[in-house]
RNA sequence: GGCCCGUUCGUCUAGGGGUUAGGACGCCAGGUUUUCAUCCUGGUAACAGGGGUUCGAUUCCCCUACGGGCUACCA
């Protein structure tokens, strides 16, 4: 039997977490729901400076909100926690000297100024500075200095960081799922830092230790990490560990220009990238998608199900995702089918649900614009459900009906000068005459109703129907004509080709 | 600059030594709706370039170009 399947989402709370973050956590979940395994968050905050207050909260409110749940985590301890790096902090120094003093790891005492001259000096001279064999020992460490002074430096209370030894001259076969075996020249490496002189290790160092100590099988992260990977592996070496699998996904890239997705594309393009608002950003929840369309599109983002099918949820997905199928190059984001898919998830809510939240927004309308609006549940459903196929967001639902609930005042330009003929007003007189002497006013006796009177009248719907539809609505837009005067009433109705007549004749004079 | 990764319609992608290179979004047209939208049908549109290998390459190899990432005591 092979290893249980163990992932985990590491993001760093540095501010709110981006749309591409949460497809590294969505492809990690489902990878981890496909093979019955454990999807673990892990929350990596080892930089103090970059710590941000709420963003760990903010990360788990949106995964909750995508419906992406962990099984480990902050709160969720199975064992193997505390999930916090800062709270594990008191782990990390014993591995960083374990590799003191198995000699794969050195202590160095250069200090930040002196290091960025020598890579200004290097750049200046064309070359690239690199921390390693090429010239370690011109500078000051554990290697190049005496036991003595090392000590001696130690015991100071100096600064100092504990460095990774590089190998020289070794040439590194690395294995990812989706890009296949990639070849590293180890003389390229540098001695990256493992511990910092805070106290805190690094991302590098404590990434790989609890990667280990939580038992993670796969790692599946952003291609951003595809260059530290040789270092990963060395470490795991290093430690005699056996590596879990990776696999590095392709990046998010900006829907225009150059670059990958940048938290900052969403204002000056006008989309969201975050999931939820933060501060000013406004996020997906906000602007009105729901988190299926979110995760349906967010999927189909560089893995493809190998068949035609394009609508996931997200059980669909657990069943059916592979990193096999995951493709290598960079996504564009494309805010268009992110719609698409909302305008779907839109016709599959509830109604009741779609309803209630609509009345809701009506009172606030109400409320805010100092009108009378009437507003019954039975009736504001049968609105939603003669609407619903037009919107793409539950806040196109106000726009796409609002003359059920208040009669036009005014009445397309255009469409007027088309629509009205001489013998309008005539005309729709007698139709508010037909209306009044209904005793049922409901869609289909109305429809029936106007339009038989029509063929007695050898008239033509175009000369009655268009006009009609002006006068009620206000404009030629909206739904069924009939069901629209069957919810407003047949007073409304009526009153509505009243008033319109007046109006428009007026005007013409 | 150095290193690594990538490149099929505008976008997301399928495919793979011989295909009419398939689908989706978008766009356009027609149909439905005597309205608008939805919806349905159809259309537009792609293998980055150059060398190989091969009877035959979009598919395999190499080079170039382009794109991307990394190059911190950040993750």
């Amino acid at each position: 039997m092979s290893k249980k399947c163990r992932v985990r989402f590491a993001p760093s709370p540095t501010g709110p977490l981006h749309i591409g973050g949460v497809r590294t956590a969505l492809f990690n979940y489902l990878y981890a729901k496909k093979h019955g395994g454990d999807f673990i968050l892990r929350i990596e905050d080892t930089d103090q400076n970059r710590y941000v207050e709420g963003a760990e909260e903010y990360i788990i409110n949106s995964l909750n909100w995508c419906g992406i749940t962990f099984d480990e985590g902050p709160g969720k301890d199975k064992g193997f926690g505390p999930y916090r790096q800062s709270e594990r902090k008191h782990l990390y120094r014993q591995y960083a000297d374990e590799l003191i003093s198995k000699g794969k790891a050195y202590y160095a005492f250069d200090t930040q100024e002196e290091l960025n001259f020598h890579r200004k000096d290097h750049e200046e001279k064309g070359k690239t500075f690199i921390y390693n064999w090429h010239n370690r020992l011109k500078l000051t460490n554990s290697l190049s200095l005496s036991k003595e002074e090392t000590q001696t430096r130690l015991n100071s209370n100096a600064d100092y960081v504990i460095r990774f030894l590089s190998p020289k001259d070794e040439t590194i076969k690395l294995q990812d799922t989706i890009r296949g075996e990639i070849t590293i020249d180890t003389n390229i490496l540098d001695d990256k830092v493992l511990f910092k002189s805070d106290g805190m290790p690094t991302y590098h160092l404590a990434n790989i230790i609890d990667d280990h100590l939580m038992q993670i099988s796969h790692i599946i992260r952003g291609e951003e990490w595809l260059p530290s990977l040789a270092l990963h592996q060395l470490l795991y070496d290093a430690f005699g560990w056996q590596a879990p699998e990776f696999a590095h996904l392709p990046l998010i890239m900006k829907p225009t220009g150059k670059g990958k997705l940048s938290k900052r594309d969403g204002e000056k393009l006008g989309f969201p990238v975050f999931p939820l608002s933060w501060g000013a950003s406004v996020g997906y929840k906000e602007a009105g998608y729901y988190p299926e369309a979110v995760i349906n599109f967010l999927a189909l983002l560089g893995w493809n199900p190998g068949t035609e099918q394009e609508l996931f949820s997200l059980q669909e997905l657990s069943a059916v995702f592979s990193l096999e199928r995951v493709h290598k190059g960079g996504a564009r984001f494309d805010p268009d089918k992110t719609k698409w898919y909302n305008h779907h998830y839109l016709q599959q809510q509830d109604e009741d649900e779609l309803t209630k939240r609509f009345l809701s927004k009506l009172k606030t309308i109400a409320a805010t614009s100092n009108t009378e609006i009437d507003a019954e549940f039975n009736d504001v459903k049968k609105i939603v459900q003669l609407i619903k196929e037009r919107a793409t967001f539950e806040a196109d639902f106000w726009e796409l009906s609002d003359f059920f609930f208040i009669a036009p005042t005014a009445y397309d330009e255009k469409a007027t000068k088309k629509q009205w003929k001489e013998d309008t007003a005539d005309i729709l007189n007698q139709v508010a005459s037909i209306l009044d002497n209904m005793d049922d006013f409901e869609a289909e006796i109305i429809s029936h109703g106007v339009k038989d009177w029509i063929g007695n009248e050898g008239l033509s719907f175009g000369k009655v129907m268009p006009p009609l539809r002006l006068v009620i609505v206000g404009a030629m837009k909206g739904p069924d004509l009939f069901q629209i005067m069957a919810l407003i009433g047949k007073n409304a109705s009526i009153e509505r080709i009243k008033r319109a007549i007046t109006t428009i004749t007026d005007s013409n004079i």
